[in-house]
DNA sequence: CCATCTTTGTGCACACGTTCACAAAGACAT
DNA sequence: ATGTCTTTGTGAACGTGTGCACAAAGATGG
């Protein structure tokens, strides 16, 4: 799971299971592109492989939004851009603002892919006075000192932090302050935030380290096993050998 | 979860569960800053608090490797440093290539968390010549024609890829077939490869969507249910009622 | 109108993940 | 030594997610 939800009992969105919700973009995205070359309708089994999925996966999750698909002919794509897009909100418009920009900053500002959902960027923020006004992806920095300001003219809940992790902490608390309830965060920290505000995690970092592990897996499945797993019940500090990073 | 797993049953690390996996750079974050604090032990209620998880979910990762830890006290922070980080192979070094260089490519070269885990930026490719020999990050930028020899020379097994979403299939069969078995992708498309390949890929998108998934259902809560859920059962086209996107 | 064929929608069984709650392990004081 | 106190490690219960396999729905052709 990428989500930081910090507390409350993970699943429970109004029927539909989370792990159903974090497919739907990858549906939508499939059915898009279906839709572009106007094919009429697809199956199950069609789409399932254009997102990646299990067919028996897709249809179970189509069912939790409702019957729709016909039997025997498959799924209309239209209709079904157009219900997924309602069931995720995306037939409404989204006011983003993006804190931090920096390299990954301006990266995020560049994407394409926001505008095209319900996405708009409702301004860019960054603390450096020396950028303030500069222009980004054809928007201008504001100051941070802006930031309630902003959040409350433009009427923002979806902020997104791409600072250094020593300034995400307190650039999440002032932007739920000032009213924002779902936070995108790159930064390298676990953030805390009050009940009701939602907090998801992408960290670039934690998903090389999670290839890393698969990856020496790979490699050790040749040999039979150096010394690479120890001995459990192996005690920390019986006796003191553990130099800078070896254990006893 | 965030993964592209292509195939097989899942989970079954050896011994290892996924979710597990998945946590323990969040860990190994949290202790490695204990340490910078000269902090000797925790307590499994205090690092979990440090690194957002509940502490009996944590007790049980940490059993998976083993019985570090002592009883009535915790566990010693510089050990525990080190096992999570042969676990995850962080021991060792791992050679890396990012394969496209525009914002994206970039913010990720000059990204920090890279080096300081085990990770070593070996090449930054991208396929317009005109950028061909310039800086990033230090580094010097290398045209695509060299992606196999760059793979090969340095024995890279891990690749990054973050060109626009049109070139990231051939990107990622070029990677595969010189040899990397593990990638990370920032494309929005889904990735085809080869058993034994690993696929994980972050998606700002899919991100953003989620969140407003959630985001429309906490706008909806007050008011009981306007127009927003469908009756089961509605039948595309039985009467017109879906403007702009209705199918036939 | 009936038979056939395709594809959905879902009941069921199983695997995985989370949380509780507590016995056992050890530290530490006396 | 013995007792007390803290904190781990884990068995067991529960909840969530996945995938199989098939009945029911509907299209299509004769």
């Amino acid at each position: 799971m990428a989500t930081g939800r910090t507390h409350r009992p993970a699943t429970r969105s109004r029927g539909i299971p989370e792990a159903t919700v974090a497919r739907l973009p990858l549906y939508l995205r499939a059915l898009t592109a279906l839709s572009e070359r106007s094919v009429p309708t697809v199956s199950s089994e069609e789409l399932a492989a254009a997102a990646g999925v299990n067919s028996a996966k897709l249809r179970k999750d189509f069912s939790y939004l409702g019957s729709y698909g016909t039997r025997g002919v498959g799924y209309d794509v239209e209709y079904l851009v157009y219900q997924i897009s309602r069931e995720l909100g995306l037939t409404q418009d989204w006011p983003v603002v993006i804190v931090g920009i920096g390299n990954l900053g301006a990266a995020l500002a560049n994407y394409g892919g926001f505008a095209s959902r319900g996405f708009r960027i409702a301004a860019l923020i960054d603390a450096d006075p020396a950028q303030t006004g500069k222009q980004v992806a054809g928007l201008p920095l504001r100051h941070s000192d802006e930031l309630e300001a902003i959040v409350a003219a433009n009427q923002v809940s979806i902020g997104v932090i791409a600072t250094p992790a020593g300034a995400a902490q307190e650039v999440c608390d002032r932007l739920v302050a000032a009213g924002v309830t779902s936070i995108l965060n790159f930064a390298p920290t676990v953030l805390s935030v009050p009940d009701g505000v939602d907090v998801r995690k992408v960290d670039l970092s934690i998903e090389l380290q999670i290839l890393a592990f698969h990856e020496q897996r790979k490699a050790g499945e040749e040999q039979p096993a150096s010394a690479a797993r120890p001995a459990r019940g192996q005690r920390p500090g019986t006796d003191g050998d553990v130099p800078a990073v070896m254990p006893a």
